[in-house]
RNA sequence: GCUCCCUUCGUCUAGCGGUCCAGGACGCCGCCCUCUCAAGGCGGAAACACGAGUUCGAUUCUCGUAGGGAGCGCCA
């Protein structure tokens, strides 16, 4: 008996897909799966300055990259201009709708002089009941055509999230819904799209909270029910101030190239602003099954990079390893490195997860397991590339060489050995090691570091090494 | 200015009248582990904006105040 769940997530072309674009259109996806319905995308596009292809096409890309699929879309509102003049002119013919003349001055003039007496400023109604056009300054040859809005009574709606709102009908006014040249605004098209194409919840951002009345009255003009409304609230930066295009928001592609997984960036997201009791970790699955639009909160929320550094670690760290290499690959390419000149990506993360916050941290801290570097760093060189390595690296190195071999479990015994046999602790040993081979005095376990550096390149490194702390002795 | 909306640790949040001298998570601090850095384990500091009601009893309900946000477009 219950309707099919239908939502969409209708941004603007006018940028890129941030992250409260995404949040919304995270919510609007988890609603439409949690109920087995559909889930659409919209682009509305209906402002022609401000509309972009290229923002249209960042806008998928950040859609694909989510992974938030949508089964019906995209739909474009310039497609559909046609069906939006056919539901004016219904309303004109219906006496819902009137052709206003006003000119944008006489207009900005109301406003002013209701600003000034302390009124909320509202179209006044002039040509609401005008038998023809009006003559005279202050008025225009091209009309707009205006909704005709209730005069009487209040406008009251539950929503999904805020609770029950309601507003007067006295405080709105008379909105355009098409300009002079015949193409509709967004308050118009909205509810028509959202008629036509049998949404049944609504999931905005909350800036829209104040249109939803005006909205709700062209539903019933339109001799339609409204669907639901759930009005989120908005994201706000690191700083507590709101993101916007204009102040800190960035592109989730950004994400990304920062060394982001998608499914800990959905993960954060959706935390921010709804939660399941204590559960910090969710997977899609779990996502779907457990979220609910009701559960949402009304305060906006500050986005918080450092929890989703620990959020993205959770998923480096408990992804399948090869799951995990796939995105690295990518990051592997921008760095200009290629995963056949060392050991297998998997290999890779499973040793470089628990270090890393994000892939591009692990991409740069990788760098010598598949290609040389030019100089030891300095201060690691002082400190650990001393005479006194000599010995220790010469006794490692030899030790290694015999090693038949080359896993972790065996270069771990080895370096055990050698330290006992040197009667060393194991830090004099692997410090001047580590820096043979990675050139810092910072890498995994010593075993591990072996390992991944690999047979030859190690042997290599340490000889190259012990010719430096050589060449450093003869000159002190 | 007018209307609508919001208000628990620094941040994300739990709480749906007594279970709260308020729980979890990130971050921060300390200790442990340790070949570096991490990861991990253990512990710690840290919040109900304020004021009136309602009630035997308010973080929880109501109303104010303060602070914040949004809208008031021939933008979406």
């Amino acid at each position: 008996m219950t309707k099919e769940v239908r939502t969409r997530f209708a941004p603007s072309p006018t940028g890129f897909l941030h992250v409260g674009g995404a949040r919304t259109a995270l919510f609007c996806y988890l609603q439409a799966r949690a109920h087995d319905g559909t889930f659409i995308l919209r682009i509305e596009d209906t402002d022609l300055q401000r509309s972009t292809p290229e923002s249209v096409r960042a806008i998928l890309d950040g859609m694909e990259w989510l992974g938030l699929d949508y089964d019906e879309g995209p739909y474009y509102q310039t497609q559909r201009f046609d069906r939006y003049a056919e539901v004016v002119q219904q309303l004109l013919n219906e006496g819902k709708a009137y052709h206003c003349y006003c000119s944008k001055e006489r207009i900005e003039a109301i406003r002013e002089e209701q600003m000034k007496a302390g009124a909320k400023p509202r179209y006044d109604g002039h040509c609401r009941d005008l038998d023809q056009p009006p003559q005279g300054s202050g008025f225009v040859a091209s009309p707009v055509v205006r909704f005709r809005n209730p005069i009487q009574g209040t406008v009251v709606f539950e929503d999904l999230v805020r609770g029950q709102i309601s507003i007067s009908n006295g405080e709105l006014d008379d909105l355009v819904i098409a300009r002079p040249d015949g193409s509709p605004t967004y308050n118009f098209t909205v509810v028509v799209d959202d008629l036509d194409m049998g949404i049944t919840q609504v999931i905005r951002g909350d800036d829209h909270i104040n249109n939803t009345p005006r909205q709700i009255n062209i539903y019933h003009a339109l001799g339609a029910e409204h669907p639901q409304f759930a009005h989120v609230p908005m994201i706000l930066g690191d700083d507590g101030a709101r993101l916007s295009n204009r102040h800190g928001a960035v592109g989730v592609m950004q994400y990304r190239d920062d060394g982001y997984l998608p499914q800990a960036l959905l993960n954060y997201l959706v935390r921010l602003g709804w939660s399941h009791g204590d559960q910090e970790v969710f997977s899609r699955d779990e996502m779907i099954e457990k979220f609910s639009i009701r559960d949402v909160n009304r305060k906006a929320s500050a986005f918080n990079t450092d929890k989703l550094d620990w959020l993205n670690q959770q998923y480096i760290k408990n992804l399948p390893n090869e799951e995990v290499a796939v995105h690295l690959q990518w990051h592997f390419a921008q760095a200009g490195l290629d995963p056949a000149d060392g050991p297998s990506l998997a290999d890779l993360v499973s040793v470089q997860a628990d270090r890393v916050k994000t892939l591009k941290e692990m991409t740069q801290l990788s760098r010598s397991f598949y290609a040389d570097f030019e100089h030891f760093d300095p201060g690691a060189a002082k400190k650990h590339l001393r005479p006194v390595a000599e010995q220790a690296l010469r006794a490692i190195g030899s030790r290694l060489a015999d090693l038949s071999r080359w896993e972790p479990e065996r270069l771990d015994a080895v370096v055990r050995l050698t330290a006992e046999e040197l009667e060393v602790g194991m830090g004099k040993i692997a410090q001047p090691l580590r820096v043979a081979l990675t050139g810092t005095a910072v890498s995994p376990s010593i075993d591990k570091t072996l390992w991944l550096t690999g047979r030859d390149r190690s042997l290599a490194r340490i000889a190259r090494a012990l010719e430096y702390v050589l060449i450093r002795a003869a000159a002190s």
